[in-house]
DNA sequence: ATCCAGGTCGGTC
DNA sequence: GACCGACATGGA
């Protein structure tokens, strides 16, 4: 089946660390799940590919296909430190994830680094629905144990996520209320859970719950933030999270992402 | 072997 | 607020 995209990037999208389920099978195709629904998706030029039968409401969605991108080039192009990411990355969409995935894989994304974290996403994924390879839902891992998530990878984390499971899967509605607060709001809530912190909370926020004015600061956007905006002098992570956010207010968390794919790709 | 990874936590000052 | 060390794991 094949779906005409306008102004996206599957690879950029993708390879950006905002989702982890995702793995790319030779060159160019990617084998993952979307709404729990397992998917392969490849791109030619301006259309987007899949097996037949896919639902495309459900493509449009998850990639925010139905987003015009041109407020963001706007950006990208009149803000000049900016300019490369937005050429070399022209298409980058944000993702619009399952919220227990999103708040589950970032809590196991802190001090840890991309391909683990993918790592741990597939033995979890494995381990509880081997037959779909789809994420363990918050009850799944609710009932499970400390020394199995352990088993799995999870290190340290293993309590955090088991905790924070436990909470969800005994009150429903939680995620819920999460997404209809506001952005101040629905943080306090996400950084009560246990190993959630400022930017991990951010990155739930942004990528599961569409607070786009959200603006996650780890070690890349803190390294390039300095290079770009306050010629390589050190500023803390609140400096440089509330310098993003002012500057580019409710589009922060996009700018977000092209700074950091375009600082880890090595154009800024 | 030491350092690093999409940091957070509990302690200090 | 700012700064500190500990924390599981595995790749470089």
């Amino acid at each position: 089946m094949r779906l005409p995209v306008e102004d996206f990037n599957l690879e950029a999208t993708l390879d950006s660390g905002q989702v982890f389920g995702f793995k790319k099978n030779g060159d160019k195709v990617y084998e993952g799940v979307i709404a729990g629904h397992p998917v392969k998706l490849w791109q030619t030029k301006n259309q987007l590919h899949t097996e037949n039968g896919f639902p495309k409401k459900k493509l449009i969605h998850f990639f925010d296909l139905g987003r015009d991108l041109q407020p963001i080039y706007d950006i990208l192009r009149s803000d000049v430190p900016l300019a490369p990411a937005g050429e070399a990355l022209k298409g980058l969409r944000l993702i619009r994830q399952d919220p227990w995935e999103a708040l589950a894989c970032f809590i196991l994304s802190s001090n840890n680094n991309v391909k683990r974290i993918q790592g741990i996403w597939k033995n979890l994924s494995e381990f509880f629905n081997k037959d779909t390879l789809t994420f363990p839902s918050s009850s799944q891992i609710a009932s499970s144990h400390e020394k199995i998530l352990r088993a799995l990878g999870l290190g340290y984390r293993a309590p955090f996520l088991l905790n924070t499971a436990q909470f969800v899967s005994k009150n429903p509605k939680y995620l819920q209320w999460i997404r209809e607060a506001e952005y101040a709001e629905a943080k306090r809530r996400v950084l009560a859970f246990p190993g959630i912190g400022e930017k991990v909370a951010d990155c739930v926020l942004l990528y599961g719950f569409q607070k786009q004015e959200a603006f996650p600061v780890d070690v890349w956007i803190l390294r390039v933030m300095r290079k770009l905006y306050f010629k390589n002098r050190k500023i803390s992570e609140d400096k440089a999270r509330q310098f993003g956010m002012k500057r580019w207010g409710k589009n922060a968390g996009y700018i977000q992402q092209y700074l950091f794919h375009g600082a880890r790709i090595g154009v800024l």
